[in-house]
DNA sequence: TGCAGTTATATCGTATACGATATAAGCACA
DNA sequence: TGTGCTTATATCGTATACGATATAACTGCA
């Protein structure tokens, strides 16, 4: 998911830190409210603010960091109204690309999204929970077919990385990850047959499957507070 | 539509900038595919070139500008692809924002929007075309309820930004303002009188036909080359 | 003791300076 | 005369340095 579009813009230190502070906050190992103190980071990477505070203002556009002018940075509160748009929006976008990506798709492109589909479910059978969230990103992205969607991918993959936060902290305990294997398989198998309104129903019935165990969290939260 | 969310962050030189530049990019001071020097930048605006790298950092990421390491920022060109693009998340996606906006207004927000569609008109009235493409950004961003519903306004906020190179680039000619402003007021009053539905059902039938004016001309356009 | 005004401090935002990179110019050679 | 390599140059990306701002600590007064 730390992919930047056309070129491999990763050799600028600005780039690999956007992506290294992105992974931290998404983790959790920065947690929600926290400050990111720009000296502090600088120091604690080496390098001087600049890079720094260019990746900071990265993540602010993806919604992962709020800044307040001559206050500096933290990193960006989970509330329950942001997890109801970011599937709000998912859901009124992500089914229609993927029906658009099951018709642009050509052999290229299926075999990538296979290999994203085979390495999602190789590291939830390893356990490997901690890259869970950036490979379901990446396969449900590459059902899009960003290549030929390029801006909604971008609005596309900005939703799936805010998701990670929720779906990592509310979901985690949950028994949903077989249930979401079938679901996915079911997807890819549509969408690798290029039905185009098929994989449309099923990528909107999970995403509205996993918004809804979020909801119930909520409510069950909502009970004990 | 140079707004930037929570606080006025625009005490800031970065954050002047990126208005300036944006507002240039958008009316086309700056032409598709134009280069932006930081250093000639710097130099124009009388600051260094670190807010003016922050700034062409934030139009990246709004989708105005293309960066490539080591060899410097260039204004986006325009493309068919994206037209539809744009058009087609627009659709996906404000009908519905417009419908909850209408759910969520008070009286406040019914007092701004009302203000926003006086200005619009007005402007055009005035033949202050300039201004127009701003100003009908932020009519069609008032409608959505921004405070209420801030990610979803930050992601429509950047799709009529991106809209507005476009429309005045094709449809500036063609006598649409009129027909626009007729759309308008069924929708604004619609909006105002709470009916979610109806305003839902006019906003998607206002970006359709803006968004078949714009294939015309594509259409139009590809015939002569 | 509590509060308004003032000063001190930490952090931020930006200017200056410099090393790194990519492209363009120049050169030797075929 | 054209092609591959070397060198030169312009621009970029980042380190260092410093003035500006907001908050916190402090002081005097009610």
């Amino acid at each position: 998911m730390g992919s930047e579009a056309v070129r491999p813009l990763v050799r600028t230190m600005s780039a690999q830190l956007t992506a290294l502070v992105r992974s931290r906050i998404v983790s959790g190992a920065y947690a929600p409210g926290a400050a990111l103190p720009q000296d502090a980071l600088a120091a604690e990477f080496g390098v001087s603010k600049i890079p720094v505070r260019e990746a900071l203002l990265q993540l602010r556009a993806e919604g992962l960091v709020d800044v307040f002018a001559h206050r500096g940075f933290q990193v960006r509160s989970l509330t329950q109204d942001e997890a109801h748009e970011i599937f709000r929006l998912r859901l009124a976008l992500e089914p229609q690309a993927i029906a658009r990506g099951a018709q642009l798709a050509g052999q290229l492109e299926r075999q990538s999204t296979g290999a994203a589909a085979r390495e999602l479910h190789q590291a939830l059978e390893e356990g490997r929970r901690e890259d869970a969230g950036d490979l379901n990103g990446a396969f449900h992205l590459a059902l899009v077919v960003p290549a030929r969607q390029r801006l909604t991918a971008e609005v596309l993959q900005r939703l799936l990385t805010l998701a990670q936060r929720y779906v990592r902290l509310h979901l985690q305990p949950t028994g949903r990850a077989s249930r979401a294997r079938r679901e996915h398989e079911a997807l890819l198998a549509a969408w690798m047959a290029g039905d185009a309104a098929g994989a449309e129903a099923l990528a909107s019935a999970h995403i509205r499957a996993t918004y809804e165990d979020l909801i119930q969290v909520f409510g069950a939260h909502a009970e004990r507070t």
